[in-house]
DNA sequence: ATGGTTTTTACTGCGTC
DNA sequence: GACGCGGTAAAAACCAT
């Protein structure tokens, strides 16, 4: 067993010059005529001076709806968009369902023809919806997507990105000659990455029914046929996980951020699991802290051997000595 | 396939409770 | 004596070439 992510771009050290970029882009623009803050009206497509009234931009795109209304019920019957699509059903939640209970509209029990006739249509309905092998293969890729992604406790949005990926996937022909609950693995892992809670190749694959190998591999495949930019899992990613799974305090999970910082600063962060430095970053905390946590209750947490937490958290406060004094 | 780097495994010695 | 910690050497895993 062994803990290493897939790091493409592992080896590129992270350039100053993003974190100026960063800072750029927050800054609040001001008003030429009285140095008020600008404000974004996208209702009217304007951006306008809250202290002026100035109007500084024009014609942006209005995202409102064209019709007007004037009170709830006008608003439900001119609006003509309904319950939004989701990637997480095989047909994005847009095709018919048949409510399982025998009820019409007003709640009230049908009649026993009624019934029989509800049944018939439910069956059909029901071929309907899993009419070819691909629709059969995403209905039970996205049953493994959700089982893996709750067991993971992911957040809906990245079964969500999962769901995404593997469309693309089935899409471009990807799947023959490698297994659905590879491809779904992937998926699931990549997702979590590309959402900033990255889950370990170990966590991902302690949820699946595949093994390691296959695992990477079809991940590998996976990204490289569908172009997907995945960067390298920030460190700081996995800090409040760990923390909270060791009961740490706040405190202690921002001096993990800092210690992790100061290491990039120095550029000591390039070609090391991420996950080992957040490992050695939650454990020097907590003994800066005073709160007691041992190395090897870290390395379970962490998935990670306690020699790697030792070598890198002597790097870590060694960076931080270096930045502080 | 190969070489260089990182992580893991296994083992040892030291100090403390 | 068990436990936490630190160090080392050799093996394994990984990535790039």
């Amino acid at each position: 067993m062994s803990e290493s992510e897939i790091h493409t771009h592992q080896r590129t050290e992270t350039k100053p010059e993003t974190r100026e970029r960063e800072d750029e882009s927050t800054d609040e623009l001001v008003c030429p005529e009285c140095g008020g803050k600008l404000k974004a009206d996208t209702e009217h497509g304007e951006t306008v001076c809250s202290e002026c009234g100035l109007v500084v931009e024009e014609d942006e795109i209005d995202r409102g709806p064209e019709w007007r209304a004037f009170d709830a019920a006008d608003r439900d019957q001119k609006s003509r968009v309904g319950a939004p699509t989701t990637n997480m059903m095989h047909d994005k939640g847009l095709s018919t369902n048949i409510g399982w209970q025998d009820k019409d509209a007003y709640g009230k029990s049908l009649s026993n023809r009624q019934r029989q006739k509800m049944q018939r249509l439910r069956t059909w309905n029901e071929r309907f919806r899993t009419r070819d092998s691909k629709e059969r293969n995403l209905k039970q890729a996205l049953g493994e997507i959700d089982r893996m992604s709750s067991a993971l406790g992911l957040p809906d949005n990245v079964r969500e990105t999962a769901s995404v990926i593997y469309r693309r996937a089935l899409d471009e022909d990807l799947l023959p000659g490698r297994s659905i609950e590879g491809v779904a693995t992937a998926a699931v892992y990549a997702a979590a990455r590309q959402a900033g809670v990255p889950r370990s190749l170990d966590e991902v694959h302690g949820v699946s029914r595949i093994d390691r190998m296959e695992l990477t591999r079809t991940y590998r495949y996976v990204i490289r046929e569908l172009n997907l930019e995945v960067a390298p899992a920030d460190p700081e990613s996995y800090v409040p996980r760990f923390a909270s799974d060791l009961d740490l305090s706040d405190e202690a999970e921002v001096r993990a951020r800092k210690l992790i910082d100061a290491a990039r600063e120095d550029g000591r962060l390039s070609g090391k699991s991420p996950v080992g430095l957040a490992a050695a970053a939650v454990y020097a905390a907590a003994l800066l802290t005073n709160e007691k946590v041992t190395q090897s209750e870290v390395s379970e947490v962490a998935d990670i051997s306690e020699v790697t937490i030792r070598n890198r958290y002597k790097e870590l406060l060694e960076a931080e000595g270096v930045v502080t004094a």
